[in-house]
DNA sequence: TGAAAGATTCGCT
DNA sequence: GCGAATCTTTCAG
């Protein structure tokens, strides 16, 4: 009999976080985000990180994939908030969202990066290196090591499925703003959130300084 | 049907 | 620290 991903992750001290426990807002979302663990369950096992980086793309932003209206591509972010969304950029590396609006309105959070806690050496074979502190930092090193791909886009995150959410007993982190990363339009806004001081957040020294 | 841009990463200097 | 690689999706003609 093989143990759940709910069952593993209560060993840790995690409990899992319903798709109503979730705030219905993007920035609420980006913020309550950061400090909670991202739960992995596939074939190799469970994987689990805590979630140290988020950007927000709240509706009517120009820089968000769901600015032109609802494409093939980008549905996903126009589904109730909790579900995911997966898409692919520079040709090699994957994302991963959360939808974070009522249905209908496109909206989405980017995990950028985790704290790996359970799981560490399947990460680091998936990644090929060792150290930890790179083992999920940045979105497309985060979608590696937790082997996301487009089997997931449109699902949901929730107990018992391959993604979900959840909180242990630890206090909240201190959450530090930043303007977002990568970006061309809109990069003026303070969207992205982040755990200040931690070794496991992507992006320039500069802007982590916070 | 073609062109341009993009929520990045990695390797080399 | 900087610049190239890479490919899918979208928009324009």
């Amino acid at each position: 009999m093989r143990t759940s991903a709910v069952e593993t992750a209560a060993l840790f001290g995690l409990r899992p976080l319903h798709r109503q426990d979730l705030p219905v807002e993007t920035k609420a979302l980006a913020k309550f985000l950061i400090g909670k663990i991202l739960v992995r369950e596939d074939a190799s096992g469970v994987l689990a990180g805590r979630i140290v980086e988020t950007e927000a793309y709240p509706p009517g932003d120009d820089a968000a994939h769901h600015r032109s209206g609802r494409t093939r591509r980008n549905a996903s972010l126009f589904l109730a908030h909790g579900h995911v969304y997966v898409y692919r950029a520079y040709g090699t590396a994957m994302m991963l969202n959360m939808s974070s609006e009522a249905e209908g309105v496109g909206g989405g959070v980017l995990i950028r990066a985790a704290e790996p806690m359970i799981g560490i050496d399947v990460m680091r074979t998936r990644r090929g290196i060792d150290d930890i502190h790179r083992l999920a930092r940045g979105p497309g090193c985060l979608a590696q090591a937790f082997a996301i791909d487009f089997a997931l886009d449109g699902s949901h995150y929730g107990a018992g499925n391959a993604l979900w959410i959840g909180a242990d007993e630890s206090k909240p982190p201190r959450v530090a703003r930043s303007v977002r990363i990568g970006i061309t339009r809109d990069a003026d806004k303070p969207l992205r959130y982040f755990v200040r001081g931690s070794r496991f957040v992507s992006g320039p020294a500069k802007l982590n300084a916070g």
